[in-house]
Parts: C-alpha cells; sequence; structure tokens
DNA sequence: GTGAATGTTAACAG
DNA sequence: CCTGTTAACATTCA
C-alpha cells in the first residue's frame, strides 16, 4: 500500500479527525504513548511516507513499512502497533512504525522534495541532482531525501514515462531531459492518488510487472540494478542510456576578438 | 506450502 | 572509517 501518494489518500481519509480530543492511545510501539491523552489533534499531514499527527506538544510519525496498514473504527484480530482514541472513534495501526518528533516540524522536513507537495521546489531539487552526479537515475529516485514520497512502482512507471534507462547516471542526463523526468515524477504521483481515488489504481501500468513494451512491443526486462535492491522494470530499446557528454571545453570556444 | 510484494534500519563483516 | 550484505519486522496475495 504505502508509496507517497497512498500516504495522502490515507491523510485524506482522517484530516477530519482534526480538532478532536485524544481519549486513549496505545499499541506495542515503543513510542510513550501518554502524553497524547487528552490533547487535540490539531493537523494531519504528510512527508513523503510518513504520516504526521501533529499536537501542540508533539508530532507521531507513522510509517506503514512494507505491511502496514490502518483500519478506522475497524480492529484486526492481531495487536495494533498503534492505535489512538477520538471518543468512539478509533484509528488502528498495524506493523506500523510509530514515533514521537519534538519541536517545530519544519526543523525536522523539507518539503520541497516531496513529490506531491505545493511546496515541491524544480530548482532545489535540480541542485540535488547536480549534487548526486555520480549515482545512477535508477538509486537516485528511491533517495527519500531528493525525490521524498517516490517508491518503486512510481520509480518503475517514472523511468519508463521519461525513457531514462535505469543505469544511466545522473551527470549524463541532458538537463532537458531532466526536467522531463521530474515533470514526469509529479505528474505520475498525482495520477497514482487520482487511481487510487478512483479504485483503479494498477490498470494503468506500462512497465510495472508488465510483459511488453506499450511502445514498441519489446520484451520487457527485470532485473536488480545498482545499489537497489528492487526489482527494475524497463524496456532496453526505448528508455535511453545516455552516454557521457563531452566536457563543454573553454578552449575550443572561438575568441571573438 | 512457497515466494514475493508499494520499505527501512540495525547489526555485522570486511 | 567506509561500504556492502543480511536479517528483521510480520502481512497479504497469487
Amino acid at each position: 500500500m504505502p508509496e507517497g501518494p497512498s500516504l495522502v489518500y490515507i491523510k485524506n481519509e482522517i484530516a477530519h479527525f482534526a480538532g478532536r480530543k485524544v481519549t486513549a492511545a496505545g499499541g506495542y510501539t515503543q513510542m510513550e504513548t501518554g502524553w497524547l491523552v487528552g490533547k487535540k489533534l490539531l493537523e494531519v499531514k504528510t512527508w513523503g511516507k510518513h504520516l504526521l499527527l501533529r499536537f501542540n506538544n508533539g508530532t507521531v510519525r507513522i510509517h506503514l513499512m512494507l505491511f502496514g496498514s490502518l483500519l478506522i473504527n475497524k480492529t484486526k484480530k492481531v495487536n495494533a502497533s498503534f492505535y489512538v482514541h477520538f471518543g468512539k472513534d478509533q484509528l488502528n495501526f498495524y506493523v506500523a512504525k510509530a514515533q514521537k518528533i519534538e519541536g517545530p516540524l519544519e526543523k525536522t522536513y523539507d518539503w520541497r522534495t516531496d513529490i506531491l507537495s505545493p511546496e515541491w521546489n524544480q530548482a532545489h531539487v535540480l541542485k540535488l541532482l547536480d549534487d548526486n552526479g555520480d549515482a545512477t537515475i535508477g538509486d537516485l529516485l528511491m533517495d527519500q531525501q531528493v525525490f521524498t514520497g517516490v517508491g518503486n512502482i512510481i520509480r518503475i512507471e517514472v523511468l519508463f514515462r521519461a525513457k531514462l534507462h535505469p543505469l544511466c547516471l545522473v551527470k549524463n542526463i541532458p538537463l532537458k531531459d531532466r526536467k522531463v523526468l521530474l515533470k514526469e515524477v509529479r505528474k505520475y504521483a498525482k495520477e497514482f492518488l487520482r487511481e487510487k481515488n478512483a479504485g483503479t489504481f494498477g490498470s494503468n501500468w506500462q512497465v510495472y510487472q508488465q510483459e511488453e513494451c506499450p511502445r514498441d512491443g519489446a520484451v520487457i526486462k527485470v532485473a536488480m540494478l545498482g545499489k537497489t535492491k528492487r526489482k527494475t522494470y524497463y524496456c532496453s530499446n526505448c528508455q535511453v542510456l545516455h552516454a557521457p557528454r563531452k566536457k563543454a571545453s573553454k578552449h575550443t570556444i572561438p575568441a571573438k576578438d
């Protein structure tokens, strides 16, 4: 369930709990929960795959990892790792990691990299691409400090849409193509959320878990590539592995006078 | 029954 | 010290 858009989907489901007072909190999480009782939930936010429940004395950061889930006013047979009750209403998180964050969230989080945030900032992310030129783009897309909220599905679909080979080095990607990539990341993240809302998620994958390239019919390759220990689906026919660019040589620029 | 899956981190080896 | 590998977490689905 959990890539960035799935967390925004969850946030939207529970946003209306803002203003309600916590009557009980607990679970097998390591985090102390006593500080929540009696406090009013001020706001529900996300930063990539983090779900943030903000209170005036701290924020609960919830991460669903790979298997986590949330049930609203329902329970499973197994214990919740974290739960919070608002009177008769309850949020039950399973297999989720909960931590307390102290102080203002801006101190912990930078939303300029969050692919679904209105604060997302192209210039800032382009700068981060420059800083990470030696990484492969397939690896860098999984870096939450640069592409906050991207998971394996988004990574793979976006590489295809931007026609980039997963092993392409960031420094070899022309600026124009970097901008196309960033545009596709934002676009596909929104499409992902739209499909979550419509209940059609997964019906429009181009390469993820696919066998044939929708562009040219080539066989989709599956491999573990780069440092990322995740399955990578790609079309080696239409996804470009940019070669090193020639060094801009100042000496070959003809002098004007 | 088996294996894989939208993820991350701590512990360990070299 | 830096880098890479492995295990762990414990669920759901095919």
